[in-house]
DNA sequence: TTAGTTGCAAACGATTTGCTACTAT
DNA sequence: ATAGTAGCAAATCGTTTGCAACTAA
């Protein structure tokens, strides 16, 4: 009957923004949401082709570069690389959060400072700039996994 | 003996860094270090191979990738990429430092911030992690170049 | 109805690599 | 002498695109 209240109110809210910029509503489209929604790990676009497969496999590698591209600007995804050679992408949210790296086990973790954000936008100025956007990722290994090299 | 003093220095430190590791020091490699020592532009790989071709024609572009793989784990270029699909170079120097993109220009410019670094540290640390490299970039337009939209 | 979208396969741009001929050590 | 390196061209990898057949609006 009911599916999950959140997951359908947040798919609805999703399809809303594409209607609404005249980006049709597809099958793979729909898939390519639910994917992203049940993501947390910032897949690669193969990772989301693997994951949309499952539910439909006829649906192709083009479409998910396609579409995450659509999504991009719309602004309801963001692509990241992480250092890597490729594109990963998560579902956008409406705060503002960096990204920490796991070196030891490639985990992403999110974080937010408001320190790091108010300091970047005085380093842009002092050097006679307005901030436009920044990037910031942090690679790290675990304090407890630590050992001596 | 002595041409210009300072060039000489470096491209002997650099040299020497090499043989240390048992690199060759190649006519190619003794070329790209030369065009590396001149640019302060972070040049991509096609433009270090146009710089390149100036002095020797016969340089091929796998020798300024191969050569740039070599050096990065030297440790004597750092490769960015400043969101961009190509991968950029500069000489590595001994204190860090981030940069700021024009996005208007595409100049970019470097920085150092003790407080940014610190706030990291402090970052990753709260996370349980211990810091082992980072990667800031800004995106900014200059102040006085600013016009309404 | 028709403009937007699909899957496919070919094209792409940046980078890497196998090979055979050199060259620094 | 010989291990490392060069240039060349073909290969690779992630991503994009032309096209003809579909499909959401």
């Amino acid at each position: 009957m009911h599916n999950s209240v959140t997951t359908a109110k947040r798919t609805t809210a999703l399809e809303q923004k594409c209607l609404e910029r005249g980006v049709r509503m597809t099958h793979q489209r729909r898939i390519i949401i639910s994917v992203l929604s049940e993501a947390s790990d910032h897949p690669d676009a193969e990772m989301l082709f693997e994951r949309a497969k499952i539910i439909d496999p006829t649906i192709s590698i083009a479409s998910i570069y396609r579409t995450m591209k659509v999504f991009e600007e719309l602004g309801i995804v963001d692509r990241h690389d992480f250092g890597g050679s490729k594109g990963r992408y998560e579902e956008a949210t409406d705060d503002h959060h960096d990204h920490l790296i796991d070196v030891k086990s490639g985990d992403v973790i999110e974080f937010q400072s408001d320190e790091i954000e108010a300091l970047q936008r005085k380093i842009a100025d002092e050097l006679g700039y307005r901030l436009i956007d920044h990037r910031l990722e942090l690679y790290a290994v675990p304090k407890t996994t630590e050992q001596p090299d």
